[in-house]
DNA sequence: TATAATTGTAATAAAGCTGTCACAAATTCA
DNA sequence: TGAATTTGTGACAGCTTTATTACAATTATA
C-alpha cells in the first residue's frame, strides 16, 4: 500500500518535520532516534525507504548504513543520507558505504521529494505508480478505484488493500499470516482463517464471465495473484 | 487543459525539480536532455512554455532558441532561459535570441513561478485561465463563482474552497485530515467530522435533478471529486 | 442594530463492512 | 475407498463509518 520510510534522526525538530512531509506526500512513517533503534526497527519491518542522519548517537550513520547493507532484506533498500557537513569527503564516505543518495543540511522539503521520487522510480517504481495494472485488472491507488476490463468493481477497504498487496507482488505466494500482516496490521488480531473469507469476498467482486479467476489458492500454503488473460 | 512545459537541461537532478514542481503546479511536462531532443520533442507537440538551460550537450541553448524562433510553431512560444553565469552580456545575448526571461541558477522555485504566471498571462492568458471546468461544473476561482449546467450555484466560502480544492484534483481521494489542511488551513483545529458536514452542504448545493452526485464517498478513506455526466 | 448567512459540533439514523461460525465441498494421503 | 485435512461460502450479529438534522455561536450585511 503507502510506502514506508524508515526516519532515523535523533534531533526531535527535524525528526517531526520530516514525519509531517513525508506523511504529506502519502508515506508511512516510522522514527529511529539513533543508530541501534533504527537497525531494530528495520529488521522488524523493512522500510522502502530509510532516511539516515550521518550524527548519531551510539552507531554512527556510516555504521548503521553499512550492517543494513550487509542484511539481505535491506541490502538493496534505498538510503539517503542527510548531512550537516557538506564536504566532498563526507560525501565520498557516504555513498562508498552504500547511501544511494546524499542531503547537506539545511534542505529545502521540495529538492528531498524531488530525489526521494527519483530514487524510488529508479529503485522501485511500483511503489511510486498511482495505477497498478496487470493482465485486464487495474488498481487506482489514488483513486482507490478498482476496474476489470473496463468495467468499474466495488470493492470494502478490506478486500481493496487485499488486493493492492497481491497485486503488487504478482505470483508470489502469501501465507494467511503474512497477509494478516501486511493488509490487516501487524498488531491487530484476527483468525487466519478470516482471510478465506476476505479473498471470497475479493473473487466474487472480480468475478466475471469467462474470465478466470486471478486468486490461486496454494493448498496448505496461501494465496497467490495470477497474470490474467487479456 | 493543462498547460505543457518543456524542460531542456542535461542536469538530471535539476531536471527533476523542475518536473516535480511544474507538475505541482498544474503543468504536464516533459524532459528533453539536449539540444537535439528539445528540437524534436517540439516539433512533435509544441509547448505552451519552454525551460531552456544556457549550457547544454550537442546544441547550445542559444543555438536552440534561435532554431525554435525560426520555426513558425514556435516562434512566438515563451522561452526562459536557465544559465549557471549571471552577467548581463549573457543576458542580453540570450534576450537578443528570443528569448522572453532569464533566471540565473541557482534560483527559488517561487521566483520561477512568478515570472511564469507573468510571462504566461502576457503571452497566453487563456492558459492561466481561473476557470476550472470539469464536466458539467464550472468553478471561476478569480469571480468565486460556480456553476452546473449554466445555472448559478451559490456556495458559502467554506464549500467554496472545499469544491475548488477536490476539482482541481479530481478522482483523488482525499482523507479529511488531508482536507482539513487544504482547506481550513493547516493551523486551525476543527473535528475532522466537520467536513462530512460540509461535503453534505456542497452535494446539496449541487444537486440538480437528473444529474448525479459529483462528489464520491470512499468509505474509511475520504472523498473524492469525480468526473460527470456531459 | 437587526437580520441574514455561515460555521462547527453533537446527536441520531442509516448504511456498509467485518469477523466468526457452521457446514459443504474439495483435496490429500494412507 | 474412507478418514483427515484444508478450503469455500452463506448467514448473521456487532461494529464502524457516513449522512443528516438541529442548534448555538459567530460573522457578514443591510
Amino acid at each position: 500500500m503507502k510506502p514506508y520510510v524508515l526516519l532515523v534522526e535523533d534531533e526531535e525538530a527535524l525528526a517531526t518535520l520530516l514525519e509531517y512531509n513525508f506523511q504529506k506526500e502519502g508515506f508511512e512513517t516510522s522514527i529511529a532516534i539513533d543508530g541501534e533503534d533504527a537497525l531494530l526497527q528495520a529488521e522488524e519491518r523493512t522500510p522502502d525507504l530509510i532516511m539516515l542522519d550521518w550524527m548519531l548517537p551510539k552507531l554512527s550513520g556510516v555504521e548503521v548504513c553499512r550492517r543494513l547493507r550487509r542484511r539481505k532484506s535491506t541490502a538493496k533498500t534505498p538510503i539517503i543520507m542527510l548531512s550537516a557537513r557538506g564536504d566532498e569527503t563526507d560525501r565520498v564516505t557516504g555513498l562508498d558505504y552504500g547511501a544511494d543518495d546524499y542531503m547537506v543540511k539545511p534542505f529545502s522539503m521540495t529538492e528531498l521529494f524531488a530525489r526521494t521520487r527519483a530514487l524510488l522510480r529508479r529503485v522501485s517504481p511500483t511503489l511510486l505508480q498511482d495505477i497498478i495494472k496487470l493482465g485486464d485488472i487495474e488498481v487506482d491507488t489514488k483513486a482507490l478505484r478498482v476496474k476489470r476490463a473496463d468495467n468499474a468493481i466495488h470493492l470494502g477497504p478490506t478486500e481493496f488493500r487485499l488486493l493492492d498487496h497481491l497485486i503488487r507482488n504478482p505470483g508470489r505466494v502469501f501465507s494467511r499470516e503474512q497477509l494478516l500482516d501486511a493488509v490487516w496490521g501487524r498488531d491487530i488480531y484476527v483468525e487466519a482463517r478470516t482471510v478465506d473469507v476476505h479473498i471470497g469476498r475479493l473473487r466474487k467482486a472480480l468475478k466475471m464471465p469467462d474470465r478466470k479467476d486471478p486468486i490461486r489458492t496454494v493448498r496448505s500454503a496461501g494465496y497467490a495473484f495470477e497474470a490474467v488473460n487479456d
